[in-house]
DNA sequence: TATGAATGAGATTTCATTCAT
DNA sequence: AATGAATGAAATCTCATTCAT
């Protein structure tokens, strides 16, 4: 299903070309990442991708469409990332661990794709002053929305006191998604002071204290 | 002192000049503000200020340049806001209704100018790359940092019991400063199904919970 | 009316730049009228009329939207020229007289514009095929049949003899616009080896002796 | 002798590639047809004759070359037919019958051929402006002409009234040419409001009052 | 001061043609 | 003979900036 491409007149394409395919969708990552969607060309692009300008437009009718498809595949990545932690509730005792761990790969994949998120940024408030969403990015819009709600149920345990005010999950799962995301940005352009496990640690310790209770 | 402005070619600014200057000022928070700093058009800021191109290059020497001006004025907001914060730790008890306070404050310069802050994060993928600092932006660049060092030791409240790993400062307040950002920019954008007041308490809740213990 | 004119981007246009704009308007009958439609290169009009590129999309959104203006304005002339010409039936025995006199007015626009309306040929085809009129050219797709029935009735004198059969006026004008239409253009493109009055002669012999009996 | 070709590179073509190459010069015929020269481009044909670019570059050198068969092809037919045509002036009385005869040959011809003819006309403007013939569409400059000179005198009967003046022979096959081609372009493109047998009585009746007297 | 017309460098995109398989 | 992926020259169009008034 995922495995059958057609080229921008709609032709199939067949294994040789699928090589090319990827390369520029890897090149487009790179560039994206480092340059940001409106100062990356697409000669950036191809050049990294060792191919020509031609080829580009065999593949992905525009820049925008690259970066749409890069963008939905990072948003499948993270639906199964969220789909795969833990319910922490029920990790008795072991869920400051378990956080870790998820924590952990979550990092990973962070470190692979987050800089294209922020091509995701950039793209978002141009496209909602005018509507008609030109040609590209329906990727993500409600994206993190929908991960919030399926990440807030497995997060939250309320805290045997009385008093205390109850965070609603969705909103919560927002909150440490706003963590993840942050932290890692901070850690990726430097503004955060410390090294490897450190940010792991610390990160822990921050979503552990907020959400789980 | 701040009353003094030039035009690109040297000259004084004097009172007519001053409303057109500021005009453009905030017409290009409004446009940068919906329509990101790579879309924004010239041409927009200028429609939105009812002026003229050319009366435009009298007062800034780019587009870069009034961006970063709107940059350096929110972030001198951003750092009297953080000078203006209670150190929590000695309000007893009334901490949480402090911080509330504060937060609302917080909350009425994010509407203001959170939409403009997009902006930055837009240049600075972009300006890492190439080295030359293209005559701009070096507004912001720290200021995260900065800002999360003088807000720290207000905040955290090293828990009483034992085992608990203790967060470090700086590293809280960043986290402070995310959920903040993040909070309000998932409301404006629609993201955060929330009412008015609500997102306040939840905030005040969340960061509650988190950092002052 | 016809006098206010706005620019690609909504502004008003003033007396400087109508005069560009004409520039521009008088080169692209040039080009168009020497290389066709296709073969001339936005490049080329830009150079005969003494200006940029830029320029060109101030005042125009596409080589199309050119095109366009262009053939709108000759068919306004057509039009005039058509409503211009007086029922030959009532003009006694001077038909041929009165005939000539218009075709010699015909000819005066047919050398001005003709060259242009090949483009319109050139174009016509393209666009039938898929129907979606990329954003021009809906100048005069049933200019002709409009014009034929105009000019019909006045010119198609019955033949007094019974047994002649009778030829649809519509369709006589038809035939009068292709003969005159063809006439000048064999003449322009040199396949008719014709001297100046020559021509004009011939073709009001040859108008005459078909439609005016 | 007109059934051997070579390939680009000069080997003789086979059974095999003979229908390839017919298949390819019959979706030329198509294609150009319906989107015009320009228009049209090398997919759209190698597709209508389900092969590929490769295939279409190992029969005709370039895109030009193919046109330039098919009109080559054409002027064939079209001299064939004139060569065909009875002398009017010696088939008493039976004239106008002989005549309509011949016009539904025609008619057939313009049917199956007429499209590509306008292809023909877009090119001509564009080659005469710069003289170096593109290495093709020599085919037709001049055919009309000839074709004129062919059918003139077979044509035109000298009215027997004095005063009447005289048109001479090649500008009234001019004319006749004229009419056909527009005749049945208009019927083709729908400007003409007329079905089947309709148009060739009406065009019959103008020829022949119009040229042969 | 203010204006808006003019500019041109640079970006995206197309498509006839070539080439390796 | 046939294929279709790859190419790159060339064309269209955009927009920050300059300039004459």
């Amino acid at each position: 299903m995922s495995s059958s491409y057609v080229t921008t007149d709609g032709r199939e394409v067949r294994t040789r070309g699928r090589k090319t395919r990827a390369r520029l969708l890897q090149a487009g990552a790179q560039v994206f990442g480092t340059k940001g969607f409106h100062t990356a060309r697409v000669d950036d692009i191809v050049r990294a991708a060792k191919t020509s300008h031609g080829t580009f437009y065999v593949y992905f009718p525009s820049k925008e469409a690259l970066l749409d498809e890069l963008l939905t595949e990072i948003g499948h990545e993270m639906a199964e990332l969220v789909a795969d932690l833990p319910d922490l509730r029920s990790t008795n005792g072991d869920a400051r661990h378990v956080l870790r761990a998820w924590l952990e790969r979550f990092g990973a994949f962070y470190d692979r794709s987050g800089a294209v998120l922020q091509s995701w940024t950039e793209i978002e408030s141009a496209s909602d002053s005018d509507h008609d969403t030109p040609g590209a990015l329906n990727a993500g819009s409600d994206l993190l929305a929908a991960l919030a709600d399926a990440l807030g149920p497995k997060l939250v345990v309320p805290a045997p006191g009385a008093g205390q005010p109850t965070v609603d999950p969705g909103i919560a799962a927002l909150a440490l998604m706003a963590l993840i995301e942050r932290f890692h940005y901070y850690a990726a352009t430097g503004q955060l002071r410390a090294e490897g496990d450190e940010v792991l640690d610390t990160l822990t310790d921050v979503v552990a204290s907020t959400l789980v209770r």
